[in-house]
RNA sequence: UCCUCGCUAGCUCAAUUGGCAGAGCGGGCGGCUGUUAACCGCUAGGUUCGAGGUUCAAGUCCUCGGCGAGGAGCCA
């Protein structure tokens, strides 16, 4: 009885014999040599026969096999660096094969880039190529990185819901449905408030779930249902939020850098950058990041790319002003400080400057732009009913919160991460679509 | 909501000034003992997104509609 194998563990068989099951990927013939590409959900292994080795039943079978049939190979697994795959290097001699099912001829994913409706269209099937695969794979460790830095550093996780009453910040478009008697009810687009609520009864908390925006937002960087992660601090100011979102960051790079090394050379990602993620990272006040852009601006000679590079402080960034400022640095980068207006109710306003708010973004390096956003919390009830006022919010809703700033408030942050934007930063690809597994966006819900 | 671009074989795309509807991949058949999206020969495969219009002639030009893309706004 041969070992069944995953065939990310290759490397350990070498010159044994071995039993493989999975899918045929690829399949090219030679005359008397067949080259199957197998894949079994951990990798992807070639796998060859000889005529001379089989029956002429079985050769002939192989020769044929369409695309994506399913079955079993036993061979000898021996090192050759003509071998391709996922890690590679290593092929599979055959001796046996057991088949499953033989594949319908007319799978339609061809072996090369397809448009992006096409593809979409087949997202069930399309995640069985190596660079999808690859893609959730380091998704997962993402989440799995994630998890892992905030429970062995004192964070509870704490699930908030995902129906939700009413707008959680007042400005964004929510999902809406009914909700029996008691009216309407709102997909949550962020666990936060609840969270401030939660680390006074248990100090450091997260959640980390699908938070939904019903935004028509159309570009590369947008879903209408997407995951964070939202760690809340109790005690927290300012600068300690930052250091602890570098931490966060730069644990995740590590782990996927030292997990998914083969998934990220089949992306073809440039690992240079990877490499460079270490503390601390540079933090930059809204004030000398607008200085920033103004001095791109006058440096621009493009007219088109000038006009996009037009900025004002008071302004919010758009993506032509994340990605001009990331470009300065090799790290994320740290925007604190941005002006009250353009930032939600919540934020506690810099002590003195009472236009400038204890916000805090972090943009991700080569255009990739925002990936976290946080801020130090509202600390002074009187306050906080006021900017209630001032957004038209319903004070009614928002009395549980208020509560929170009567009985023991303290200084507390805290902070929202996206999964898909982390992911794609990560792999270096160009739209989130592909770091999640079922995308939705403002025209898809299909598969 | 606005702006721009696109829609041709199963897929990715070409088609000059308006002048015979094409290629590669994938499928089928045949060949080859080291292929890397193999290669070589043969072969099947079309409502050119839809409706109307201009013209001797429309994939190509015009009008309306549909679908999609990525950018703005908003956000993670």
């Amino acid at each position: 009885m041969t070992p069944i194998i995953r065939v990310e563990d290759i490397a350990k068989y070498d010159g044994q014999e071995v039993t493989v099951q999975g899918w045929v990927y690829n399949r090219t013939d030679k005359g008397k040599l067949v080259f199957l590409l197998v894949r079994d959900g951990t990798g992807f292994v070639q796998c060859v026969a000889f005529k001379g080795d089989m029956t002429e039943a079985i050769f002939d079978q192989l020769v044929r096999l369409p695309q994506e049939s399913s079955l079993v190979i036993t061979g000898l697994v021996r090192a050759d660096r003509r071998a391709p795959g996922i890690p590679g290097g290593y092929e599979v001699g055959i001796k046996q094969v057991q088949m499953f099912q033989t594949a319908s001829e007319d799978y339609p994913m061809a072996l090369k880039e397809h448009g992006p409706d096409f593809a979409l269209d087949h997202r069930h099937l399309w995640i069985r190529m190596p660079s999808q695969w690859a893609i959730l794979r380091v998704r997962a460790t993402v989440i799995a990185a994630i998890r892992e830095w905030l429970d062995t550093n004192g964070y509870i996780n704490m699930d908030t819901p995902i129906l939700t009453p009413a707008a959680c910040e007042g400005t964004t478009t929510l999902f809406e449905t009914e909700y029996f008697d008691e009216g309407k009810a709102y997909l949550a687009q962020s666990g936060q408030l609840y969270n401030e609520a939660n680390i006074m009864a248990f100090g450091k908390v997260y959640c980390f779930g699908p938070t939904f925006r019903a935004e028509k937002s159309k570009t590369r960087r947008h879903l209408t249902e997407f995951w964070m992660v939202e760690p809340e601090i109790a005690f927290c100011d300012l600068d300690q939020l930052m250091e602890v979102e570098e931490q966060l960051v730069t644990h995740i790079v590590k782990r996927v850098y030292r997990e998914r090394m083969p998934e990220l050379k089949s992306l073809e990602r440039d690992l240079s950058w990877l490499e460079k993620i270490e503390p601390p990272f540079p933090r930059l006040s809204y004030d000398d990041a607008t200085s920033k852009i103004q001095e791109l601006y006058q440096a621009e000679t493009d007219p088109e790319k000038k006009e996009l590079l037009k900025f004002e402080w008071g302004m919010d960034f758009g993506s032509p002003h994340e990605t001009a400022l990331t470009n300065l640095y090799e790290k994320p980068v740290f925007v604190y400080g941005y002006p009250t207006q353009v930032k939600a109710f919540y934020m506690e306003p810099w002590p003195g400057r009472p236009e400038v708010c204890k916000s805090v973004d972090l943009l991700a390096p080569e255009g990739y732009g925002e990936i976290i956003g946080g801020s130090e919390r509202m600390f002074d009830h009187d306050l906080l009913l006021q900017r209630i006022h001032e957004h038209d919010l319903p004070e009614q809703a928002f009395q549980w919160y208020l509560d929170l700033r009567k009985y023991g408030s303290v200084p507390h942050s805290g902070f929202g991460m996206g999964v898909e934007r982390t992911v794609a930063w990560l792999c270096g690809i160009e739209h989130i679509r592909e770091a999640i597994p079922y995308p939705r966006t403002i025209k898809r819900v299909y598969p």
